[in-house]
DNA sequence: TTGTAGGCGTTATCAA
DNA sequence: TTGATAACGCCTACAA
């Protein structure tokens, strides 16, 4: 209903041929500039809006793309989230519609539905969703595609992510600045890319000040709060001096820890994390290399739309991270 | 690329017009059985899969619709993520596309851009979208509508909502009897209808035993935990036996207030809330009247696609809240 | 530089 | 019950 405005009523009113029209809008080149501009006008003022079913049906494009998502990692994940925020912000900027793929429960069919049938130009995959097996597959289907965070595998898909190397290289550094010489690393999951060179950052920071790394300081994890809540006795009983979680979850439900049996943070040990999640709880403050959220989607955004135009992307683009201080690096114990 | 199998494929494939294909794959009436039977065989062995585009172009549906929240609503917004999650399940339930509208830079542009090209064939507004100039707006495009939580004046759009009446009504009345008499009430925002509803049932719980609702007893609030807790002094020295809070935000910002102030919950004063937000933390539980999401998502979607298809709908649909026991209600204190 | 004409894949109208 | 045929709105060779 909304529009019946039609590429020929503003070719008709700027008397010229629906070609013409079609090329000014398009900013195509080939139409002399008063035309060019004629056409412009009427078109705004006609309030013109180009049927993005005929365009895309034209062999155009949808004008749409896709965020994948995995399906449970919505609720209660502030960095998937942001993800979405961030991405969603990004493909509004282009003009672009942002269908949301959330799905899971039919594996294949998902796929299928929502992009052979030419819904989207390209879908941007988070690293939250991978290992999903309709997301594997999608990877093969024949679409543009970025990954929102590295695959373990696939090398071959444009990756936008944090540079976690650094940011773990970083992390280390600053609290080994602080003097603290017994660090544990509260380790994420095997399979995540993110989470292996955070902990190679971590290694890196010590080489750097030639320290050894203790591996026994070096404790398996998860990525999740409640596992690190869990195994927090352990951790604490190596009596580290600081503990660098390899993301805020884990820091947080270490800091629960602490809080509920009276280790202090930071006088007891320091506690430091990743990604930036803001808990506005005063007692889960916890010093962070944060995710740029906003420049993550717009890379991924913009890259995807490169891609989507035929034009090259760099297959990875790494950003910097940035170090947000809220006061859980304290001082190293007297020796 | 994905798919090049067309209408016509199948038609030819199985002897039959794109005409009849077109019948036998939409179900339409006017098909021999047989032929039907056949056309569908074919289309599945060929894995074919009609043209959204086309569709849509030919006067059909989008077969996606649109989801408009608020910009800056989704971090840290557990009702909100909640909602996206649901919407999206049921949307997938349906076979239909997700789009999601979390746009605002622009104001009426948003609205062009995305309902006014023929994107989605229609859009479920949540409630906290709603206020933003460009939603208003977009409430008088001509284009199928539900809201996901009510709004304020306009009554001319079909709601889904939880029964908020209800709710307080039978969370208040929990609280009553659990022998509290000196229950006190932080509210929500004015201009919700949700945060009104629940203020008057937790006026009808009283009334219904007779109970006198001590005015100074409620507090104003703004469904932000940030602003229950600076609230939190005033409140609590007003010495309360209970507090209903209007949502689990504030509850959890007053549970914050009392646990820094060794206030203990459920022992010195008992404190409830709406929606059901889960914290992972065992300090911030409390007992709640649940949002149905799940039933919420899917009633949203329903209704709305009825809208699509041409059917009626009510005006008007209020699903019942759950409370979840989390013992933050105790006993009052002896007289 | 501009216009004409055909086609993108589907649905709907109207005959047969 | 079926099958031509004409839209739907746009893009893009190809021609002028």
């Amino acid at each position: 209903m909304a529009n019946d405005v039609t590429l020929d009523d503003v070719a008709r009113r700027s008397g010229v041929s629906p070609a013409t029209a079609s090329r000014a809008l398009n900013g195509r080149r080939g139409v002399r500039d008063d035309v060019r501009e004629r056409v412009l006008s009427t078109a705004s003022s006609l309030k013109y809006r180009p049927n993005r079913a005929a365009q895309n049906l034209a062999g155009g494009r949808t004008s749409v793309i896709g965020l994948v998502l995995g399906s449970e990692e919505l609720v209660g994940n502030t960095y998937a989230t942001s993800i979405v925020q961030s991405v969603a912000a990004a493909a509004s900027v282009h003009d672009e519609g942002l269908m949301l793929i959330l799905d899971s429960q039919k594996p294949a069919i998902a796929v299928q539905n929502l992009l052979s049938d030419g819904l989207v130009d390209g879908v941007i995959i988070s690293v939250v969703a991978i290992g999903e097996q309709w997301v594997e597959e999608l990877l093969d289907a024949n679409i543009p595609t970025v990954l929102l965070g590295a695959h373990p595998r696939r090398t071959d898909v444009p990756v936008v992510d944090v540079d976690n190397l650094t940011a773990g290289h970083l992390l280390t550094a600053e609290v080994l600045r602080h003097g603290h010489r017994r660090v544990a690393m509260l380790a994420g999951p095997q399979s995540r890319v993110d989470a292996n060179q955070r902990l190679r950052g971590f290694r890196a920071a010590h080489e750097e000040l030639g320290l050894a790394v203790d591996e026994s300081l070096i404790f398996p994890g998860d990525f999740h709060g409640q596992t690190a809540y869990q195994r927090a006795p352990e951790i604490f009983a190596a009596a580290p001096d600081a503990i660098v979680a390899c993301n805020d979850d884990m820091a947080i439900g270490l800091l629960r820890y602490a809080n509920e049996h009276g280790i202090d943070v930071p006088t007891d040990v320091s506690i430091v994390g990743f990604d930036g999640i803001t808990l506005r709880y005063p007692e889960y403050q916890i010093t962070t290399m944060a995710q740029p959220f906003e420049r993550l989607g717009r890379t991924a955004v913009a890259s995807l739309l490169d891609l989507i135009r035929g034009d090259s992307v760099p297959p990875e683009q790494l950003l910097g991270p940035q170090l947000i201080e809220r006061g859980s690096i304290g001082s190293p114990p007297e020796t």
